[in-house]
RNA sequence: GGAGAGGUGGCCGAGUGGUCGAAGGCGACCGCCUGCUAAGCGGUUUCCCGCCAAAAGCGGGACGUGGGUUCGAAUCCCACCCUCUCCGCCA
């Protein structure tokens, strides 16, 4: 949620960063009005309505004095009944039209910082680094899926079978492979990185699928429980930014910097594709999440040290990949600035998306009051961030991809030998 | 799932229709006092919205949430949510 008073001062820059983010002129213009006029409105109707109220309880006030006395009142009671009956229409409209404001102020995307390069699509987004170098194998590598299957860790048939397409089961030391990454990551953050382990709840409340922004726009993406109105989570992400939902911490405990493993589900309505294969698109995945909550004068340079914190993984594990800086024609809606983190596959001579790393400044804690104070200082929002650190079945493609050997073997990276159990080499299942 | 109790400020806790945003206490903060610490004394201490360029100031709102009754609700009524205790069930 972006800031109301940048809409009245600011109108006109927000209609042009919505073009650069991709919207036409007119879409623009008419969402920026919508949010003015609806804003306007309810300010004056929030005026109209609190100085009825006032006169009311002024009177209020009187009759109690009167009756206290023993005195009659009746003549204060009917005026005040009569301005009573206005004040349920104006009421009314006043919720409205906040809900109306509030709504027009939801769709209104982040404001891309300053820094962040303009660009039309994925196409526009400039490298920032890169760390390693292609490998380059003396055979055609194998695809992920294509290996999984044949190392017999990875069960996509029988995914299908017991749940539904897009659902993959692990095996052995598929299974294993799994949980060592997941360990692994979790003991790099925690133990080197400073970070404070959560493992949260994998279900949670409409309040907090709102806070982090999921709903209203997109629910039509998640698994939803109706029964008990709950949600199954599509990243860490929510259930650990809303933690502090409704709170004002103390500036001295910023940056806070919390690590959590937790399954993503997400439905992924009508997204099959030809980059979907294997377990690089599923329903549910395993997920190793990074978030900061930071002053808001620090968060750039946090956004800065939660990349390298996830490239780390990357770089124990030996996966050559590049950084790029999201243009505003591809940045994510709640965003401000984002960095995906791409690792390289050889099988296809293409870089995968591993992470995504975002400042999300003070959108999300708008939405979600979460606020911080500086002694006793007035509450201000505080800045949310967070990044994959990282998507673990996208590991174990790149693992697999990168790893593989021209006898259908794959190699466990040296990080990842001491989570393994003794298993070095992964080999055909016979 | 059944029965009961309860949800009030950072915390504890009073308050059952009329200056109650809320007594009292604890904590915290600022002064004073004091070799230091503790104690003591005095004061301060919730948040949101609006008017305003902003501050000050003023107005409105919030006692789990949402409705209702009333001139007026923390207090009465209804629904929902949550917590606790006991029973049942169970990893």
């Amino acid at each position: 949620m972006i800031e109301p008073r940048k809409l009245r001062t600011d109108a006109e820059n927000i209609v042009e960063m919505l073009i650069k983010r991709g919207y036409e002129e007119k879409e623009a213009r008419d969402l920026v009005n919508e949010a003015v006029q609806w804003d306007q409105k309810r300010r004056n109707l929030q005026v109209e309505v609190d100085t009825i109220r006032s006169r009311i309880n002024r009177i209020s006030s009187d009759i109690a004095v009167l009756k206290r006395k023993g005195e009659d009142a009746t003549q204060l009671i009917r005026e005040s009944q009569k301005l009573g009956n206005n004040l349920k229409k104006l009421e009314e409209n006043l919720r409205k039209a906040e809900e109306k404001f509030r709504e027009a102020l939801l769709s209104i995307p982040n404001i891309p910082h300053s820094s962040v390069p303009e660009g039309q699509s994925s196409e526009d987004n400039p490298v920032y680094r890169a760390w390693g170098k292609k490998p380059e194998p003396d055979f055609q590598p194998l695809q992920h899926d294509e290996i999984g299957e044949k190392l017999g860790i990875l069960d996509f048939k029988r995914g299908a079978k017991i749940a539904s397409s897009g659902f993959t089961v692990c095996w052995g030391a598929g299974a294993l492979l799994e949980r060592a990454l997941i360990n692994f990551m979790l003991d790099l953050h925690v133990k080197e990185h400073g970070y404070t382990e959560v493992l949260p709840t994998f279900l949670v409340n409409r309040d907090s699928m709102t806070g982090t922004g999921q709903l209203p726009k997109f629910g039509e993406d998640m698994y939803h429980i109706p029964e008990d109105n709950l949600y199954l989570i599509p990243t860490a992400e929510v259930p650990v930014t809303n933690l502090h939902r409704d709170e004002i911490l103390d500036e001295e405990t910023l940056p806070r910097k919390y690590v959590a493993y937790s399954p993503c589900f997400r439905r992924e309505a009508g997204s099959y594709g030809a980059h979907t294969r294997g377990l690089i698109r599923q329903h549910q995945f395993n997920k190793v999440e990074l978030v900061k909550f930071t002053r808001p004068e620090d968060s750039y340079q946090e956004l800065e040290t939660l990349l390298e914190d996830a490239e780390d993984v990357l770089k124990r594990l030996g996966l050559h990949y590049r950084v790029v800086t999201l243009c505003t024609g591809d940045l994510g809606f709640s965003a401000a600035k984002t960095y995906d983190i791409e690792v390289y596959l050889p099988s296809r001579d293409e870089y995968l998306e591993i992470s995504s790393v975002s400042n999300f400044e003070d959108y999300q804690a708008r939405r979600a009051m979460i606020r911080c104070r500086a002694g006793r200082n007035k509450p201000r929002y505080l800045h949310t961030l967070n990044g994959s650190g990282l998507a673990i079945g996208r590991t174990v493609v790149a693992i697999l991809d990168n790893y593989q050997q021209k006898d259908g073997s794959v190699k466990i990276p040296d990080a990842l030998i001491p989570y393994m159990n003794g298993i070095e080499v992964l080999e055909p299942a016979r």
